[in-house]
DNA sequence: GCTAACGTATTT
DNA sequence: AAATACGTTAGC
């Protein structure tokens, strides 16, 4: 039609009618596919587009020239169809225009001249997820509801208007708005509730999922309308939803759920009981007022008898009225709340957040339905079932060689866990969610040390303890903990997602990695991060190093190279350990991939390093490498220092040669070596570890070839410079 | 006027 | 449902 002829035909004409051709022809599409803005920009149904805050992280970075955005792009030699940024590029936190401004005043956002947070809020503008609407919640006149922030997009709520009407997200919101959960394929989306529910012409069910995609939580509804599924006394499976709410919530990091709950949970400690019922609830006012509304006829609330999208901004909202109170908290639950109702979903969501912090290790039960899909390829953390136990069983002997030697226990040979007898090696999960276009997810990642400085008090003063001072007694806590802390109050809530609060976080061998744990991850920017045996997606993978640009300690033991290939072009220039035992697959091409230096094409891009140049541990046990990879590790690593090699059978004494020969930077750097069930190894590696400057630690445990008459005599020879001990049988270690 | 790329329609 | 295409907006 028409709108086809436009200068791009040109284009097309030059350089890609052949490519087109063999495509396929250029459609003529018959309505424009963007939305036209309309002259109007009040009304609802368009929006601003969004454009990149520039600041962040990936805004930062430069194309990486081999995404499949950037193939398409011209400068790249591609045809230019796509129009797309590059992946590692996508904004993370994409802003308004700077053009944009409220509908009601006509002026642009003000936060940036103001100083008081309250001020800030109240000046800068507002889009709102569902009815379009950009505005200063200064400028509304609406005063008995409340705006619910999204926290996920800067400058992005549901208005007071939609939200007091009962619209929610998915409802109302156009389909590409671009909102963690809506995004195009978008992480989220794999989180859909079962259709079942959706069929459900129940309008309570369906304003319940609804709900789902929204960070806004009012149990009220749930308790009246849905009384028997989240009966506390029988509750015996969450409902499709109720998962989802329940890992909404693993890393959510807004308040929500009933406070009295809460308080209830440490109501056994008369400090924090008394410290509970103390603390400021923000949303005390408001819940006062929610008790009113919800007798009340929704639509009461607002001047206009026409409430929200369809309203015309203008007219609407200009009328003079009391002060808004458009607030940044999000609506809480009515305290006359059942306490069964949180309690049961507390519990629920508890379950999911366990699998987040689960440092402890504590045995999760599958969850029914991930059961139903994936049933013989999912770990359980410790659960038994058959064969699975098996295999974790072996993988708790296996899986973590440096500790290893504090595990085994006498009466069990690790040769029985010898990549000889291949049936023993763990079965890591496989088939990870497929996830398309999750780089576009919209995360923000936590402020540090972030306000109030002292957690606001009932009184209206502020508690005594400083927030760092909390941040203390919080570090005593585990995860776990954490997230109990977190349903706290806004405050704690906040300050529990403090990074350093999360530097560690350990996933190893959970079921199964889901959006919003991915999301829970870069939301904590954690220094170390243990994803071994879990079913992470190469692309999930991808995904969270581009997000994690501090990350020091990646853990990915037992998941597929499928998986672990993503480190070959994602960069993580800070990685200090990276602990690849047991990866299916990994072989010397794999390894080859996995050091070669980054393959940028961009012009002017020459880095010849590699990705993994500043690797210190590099755990490689059970892996079927020869000395073809240690060749390029001590080329490519020249930081080495603790490396292990257990279970390698292809490992020998040349290997040992190569690493400590003349030349090689390992030779000095080495402090380290695990050699453990190598059973090529002889005793005549010793004689090259003598030449190592650093060395620290060898580990030749259950190497068939090696005699405990040949570590005495290392030690014998080494003790004029450097003495040595046997720690263990075989186990030679520098005496500090 | 140019480039980048958002968001949606269309195709696979 | 994912991949692709492209009109159109945003920034300069």
């Amino acid at each position: 039609m028409a709108l086809s002829l436009s200068g791009d035909d040109e284009e097309y004409d030059s350089e890609s009618e052949q490519q087109r051709a063999a495509n396929r022809p250029k459609p003529k599409m018959g309505t424009s596919s963007a939305v036209k803005l309309p002259s109007n920009r009040s009304s609802s149904g368009a929006r601003r587009r969004r454009t990149r805050c520039r600041k962040c992280e990936a805004c930062l970075r430069s194309e990486c020239g081999e995404c499949h955005f950037c193939k398409d792009m011209k400068k790249f030699g591609g045809p230019g169809r796509m129009k797309q940024s590059c992946i590692m590029r996508q904004c993370i936190a994409p802003v308004l225009p700077h053009t944009a401004v409220c509908v009601v005043c006509k002026e642009a956002g003000k936060e940036d001249t103001l100083e008081d947070e309250e001020d800030k809020f109240n000046f800068m503008l507002m889009e709102c997820s569902i009815c379009n609407e950009i505005v200063h919640p200064n400028c509304l006149k609406v005063c008995d509801a409340s705006g619910v922030v999204n926290d996920e997009l800067p400058n992005c709520w549901e208005c007071p208007k939609c939200n007091h009407a009962g619209k929610s997200g998915k409802q109302k919101r156009g389909p590409g708005f671009k909102y963690a959960s809506n995004l195009p394929g978008s992480l989220l989306r794999e989180q859909k509730p079962v259709t079942k529910e959706e069929g459900d012409a129940s309008s309570a069910t369906k304003r319940r999922s609804d709900k789902e995609e929204t960070p806004r939580y009012r149990p009220e509804e749930s308790l009246s309308r849905q009384p028997p599924v989240l009966s506390p006394s029988n509750l015996p499976r969450p409902r499709p939803e109720d998962k989802l709410r329940k890992k909404r919530k693993l890393f959510d990091d807004d308040e929500e759920e009933d406070l009295s709950v809460r308080k209830k949970e440490r109501s056994d400690d008369p400090y924090f009981s008394k410290l509970l019922q103390q603390i400021k609830r923000e949303e005390d006012d408001e819940d006062v007022e929610e008790e009113d509304e919800d007798g009340r006829d929704d639509q009461s609330h607002c001047s206009s008898p026409q409430a929200g999208p369809s309203s015309e901004g203008g007219s609407e909202t200009q009328e003079k009225g009391p002060r808004p109170k458009a607030r940044r908290k999000r609506r809480l639950p009515n305290r006359e709340l059942s306490r069964e109702l949180s309690k049961a979903l507390t519990q629920e969501i508890q379950k999911t957040e366990d699998c987040m912090a689960n440092e402890n290790r504590q045995p999760l039960k599958p969850e029914p339905e991930t059961e139903n899909e994936e049933p013989k390829k999912l770990f359980c953390n410790g659960n038994e079932l058959g064969d699975q136990r098996a295999h974790l069983k072996t993988k708790e002997m296996n899986g973590n060689s440096w500790e290893l030697r504090h595990f085994y226990p006498s009466q069990i040979t690790p040769l029985g866990f010898n990549r000889s007898t291949p049936t023993t090696r763990p079965v890591p999960p496989r088939s990870p969610p497929k996830c398309v276009q999750m780089e576009r997810h919209v995360i923000r990642p936590p402020p540090i040390s972030p306000p109030p400085d002292r957690l606001p008090l009932k009184d209206g003063k502020a508690h005594i303890i400083q927030r760092e001072l909390w941040m203390k007694i919080f570090r005593y806590l585990t995860h776990q903990e954490l997230c109990v802390c977190m349903r706290v109050c806004k405050t704690w809530n906040r300050w529990c997602c403090d990074k350093r609060l999360w530097t560690k976080i350990d996933l190893n061998r959970c079921t199964s990695i889901t959006p919003l744990m991915l999301s829970g991850i870069i939301r904590r920017q954690p220094v170390s991060l243990d994803l071994s045996w879990t079913n992470i997606s190469k692309k999930q993978l991808s995904w969270l190093i581009n997000r994690l640009p501090g990350l020091r300690v990646l853990r990915l033991s037992g998941c597929s190279w499928a998986a672990v290939s993503a480190l070959c072009t994602s960069s993580c220039p800070l990685l200090r350990t990276l602990d690849v035992q047991w990866v299916e697959g990994l072989k010397d091409a794999q390894m080859r991939d996995l050091l070669s230096p980054t393959t940028d094409n961009r012009p002017g891009q020459l880095d010849n390093r590699c990705k993994l140049r500043n690797v210190e541990e590099l755990r490689l046990a059970g892996l079927d490498i020869t000395d073809t990879s240690l060749r390029l590790i001590s080329r490519q690593m020249p930081l080495l220092s603790r490396l292990d090699l257990s279970y390698c059978n292809h490992i020998n004494d040349q290997s040992v040669n190569l690493l400590t020969a003349a030349g090689t930077t390992t030779r000095d750097s080495l402090t380290e070596i695990n050699l453990s069930v190598c059973n090529r190894v002889t005793d005549h590696s010793l004689n090259f570890f003598k030449r190592c400057g650093s060395i620290c630690q060898i580990d030749l445990r259950f190497c068939k070839q090696v005699t405990k008459a040949a570590c005495e005599r290392f030690i014998a020879e080494m003790s004029v410079s450097v003495p040595f001990k046997l720690k263990e049988d075989k186990l030679l270690q520098k005496i500090s």
